[in-house]
DNA sequence: TATGATTAGTCATGAATCTGACTATCTCCG
DNA sequence: CGGAGATAGTCAGATTCATGACTAATCATA
């Protein structure tokens, strides 16, 4: 399980509620992990038990009451572990890469709706990790950044992630042009 | 469960063997899903059953007998379904990262030889698609084979597999100089 | 002639992930 | 005042994915 641990690597720089994870986790602005809320707080609920995070209770006026959760020694620990730990690559897995597979057999019009759809979500998905990345250097360059930063670990996968979808980006956009190229007709060529 | 529509893309350009869809998905010669032997195989069992694949018997005296799988009309037309339907982004995953997100903690040598020890398996897996890249061309330029080719879908799978691949060399080689950058002593700025 | 590698699979079980449907409180807008 | 929307969470169940341990035949080689 590795949503374990990047919920540890989420409280790395300090507490946060279940709410602000779980928004974190599921809008992307965790460029380096996603999950649903519910797999979240679950995932929290289980940290606590085990002792690797802590929870303190916050009464509000203004809002619902809320639970700020932070790293114990032993949570801590875990991630150190995790963190030196051998790692794979990722697991190759997106279904529009199985649409584009399949472009041979069925129709392409569809699929390239498709691709071109995905650019978009892309794009989007570009501009908010470059806000944030903007956000995170708060005006200072990039090497002065670096050289003084006590927070580089969101901006080191803030910057694949921007590379990430540049490059779904780019080449959705081939993908397109090569399909448009193409002879209008249906697939099934190969049948 | 995409792994169902994953197997059925690979059966695009005709017939093949469990063994031989099973390696493709473990190996990552199908650079568009990843997937352990035992999965293949239980999927094709389940498709089998429900109708979207035949399988044929072979008889071998040099081997152990196999079975060749194909595609249905009803396998073909859930595939064509799966082409069509909205895909969104891929849910991002990747262990490193997590690593890499937690840099500021924990000690960062041993994230500096998890994150080149990655670019290596990426160097390695760029050469296998560059490969079966040069393997799909046959000799071609890419403009000759775009127009002739009835097999586009692996060409177009594999560009991007080439694409991320790169990218995975650049980003760590990028993360490996500024960690090597910054000062020897150890994590736990933030405590 | 034994030994390991490759081909060709199967079974059972566990871990991880996803989904839909819920409960609450508080703020803002018309 | 009434509803929409954000905040803050919970529960149960289903799907999907991963793992280890197997069987069995053939081939190359030492």
């Amino acid at each position: 399980m590795a949503l374990r641990h990047a919920v540890l690597a989420a409280l790395v720089h300090g507490e946060a509620s279940g709410y602000e994870l779980a928004k974190r986790f599921e809008a992307g602005v965790a460029n380096f992990w996603h999950a649903k809320p519910q797999q979240v707080y679950a995932e929290l609920t289980k940290l606590r038990e085990s002792g690797m995070v802590q929870a303190r209770e916050v009464i509000q006026q203004s809002r619902p009451n809320k639970r700020l959760f932070s790293l114990t020694e032993d949570g801590a620990a875990m991630l150190e572990k995790f963190a030196a730990a051998p790692k794979e690559l990722p697991t190759g897995r997106d279904d529009l890469m199985v649409a584009v597979q399949a472009v041979d057999l069925v129709d392409p019009a569809p699929v390239l709706e498709n691709v071109e759809r995905c650019a978009e979500l892309a794009r989007q998905k570009l501009a908010a990790f470059e806000e944030l990345e903007q956000q995170i250097l708060g005006g200072r360059d990039e090497a002065t950044f670096i050289r003084t930063t006590h927070h580089l670990g969101p901006y080191l996968t803030v910057q694949r992630g921007i590379r990430f979808q540049r490059d779904t980006v780019e080449w959705c956009a081939w993908v397109a042009e090569v399909l448009r190229s193409r002879p209008e007709g249906r697939g099934r060529r190969n049948q």
